[in-house]
DNA sequence: TGGGATAGCTTGGGCGTCAATGGAAAATCA
DNA sequence: TGATTTTCCATTGACGCCCAAGCTATCCCA
């Protein structure tokens, strides 16, 4: 599998340490270094391989390197980049800045993304997504009050 | 590591020694000297090998040779240019313009730049720090208005 | 179809190595 | 010669690497 996919609760060890989800080993192809920044907004921290360094990267060569917003960027991608290594059995210590960030104690929510996956504390990444499903109903409410249509989308 | 990335808090001893982070080392390909300059618009300095003077040279080439900005900028770049000696376990002593410009008094910030690294006060990096992640988070909430595209930080 | 065997995932722990820090000895300078 | 800097050595704690055990899901065969 080349994409991050389902999700996954592990636990954390005395030493710090969690097992990264099996399914998502082969997304990272082997390597053994996850690349991970904490969410701007949400409790969470995305994660992956080197690609996901790249891609920021990418985009900061699109910027103007002298502008206030390229600076700020950087200073995320590369100052407040994460950088795990995965032992010999696909395992990585959270970092003091991400256990903050997240709430994480002795459990983690891992959660596929499609080309990168997400690190969340349990409890909290389960408000999230009741959130986002009420989120979604509401919106679903708000348009077919609005063309008449309202009839449930099978989804 | 050919770049400089994540960052790290070392203390100062009571003869001023730092500690590079061991992180950064490799990015060094093992130079004794460390290049760097006071930052002009943050109480930070930048710094890192011999490559550091080129990139400001690149900087300065970049800039209208006649205005004032190149002026100041090239007094900055070369008279203003601390270099420090790296000892044997990789230790750098602080100098007093540094310490004043930073506000250090015994503890460092380390922050990955990419191709250099920043040296800040630990609080001034946590606030400016804070203030980065909000800028990002309203740049792209400004562009997610903008397409309609959510928060995907992945591609 | 049921049950046992097997492989692999998760978790636990031991141990050696190295980074961070502190301090002493040696060297340099005024 | 006193003071300050540089080099060298020692300590402590964290991290990487290795091995082991429990559990689960899957596979195979009767």
């Amino acid at each position: 599998m080349e994409r991050f996919l389902s999700s996954a609760i592990n636990k954390v060890d005395k030493k710090g340490r969690v097992s990264i989800p099996a399914v998502f080993r082969p997304a990272l192809k082997g390597g053994s270094t996850l690349y991970a920044t904490l969410s701007v907004d949400q409790p969470a921290v995305e994660a992956g391989g080197p690609e996901l360094l790249e891609v920021n990267e990418k985009r900061l060569a699109a910027m103007d390197s002298f502008s206030p917003e390229y600076e700020y960027f950087s200073l995320l991608v590369h100052g407040d980049m994460n950088i795990m290594n995965i032992d010999g059995e696909g395992r990585v210590i959270l970092s003091d800045a991400i256990r903050e960030h997240t709430g994480i104690t002795n459990q983690v929510a891992f959660v596929g993304r499609g080309h990168f996956f997400q690190i969340w504390e349990p409890e909290r990444f389960q408000a999230y997504r009741e959130e986002a499903r009420a989120k979604v109903a509401e919106m679903r409410r708000a348009l077919s009050a609005g063309n008449g249509q309202g009839k449930d989308t099978g989804t």
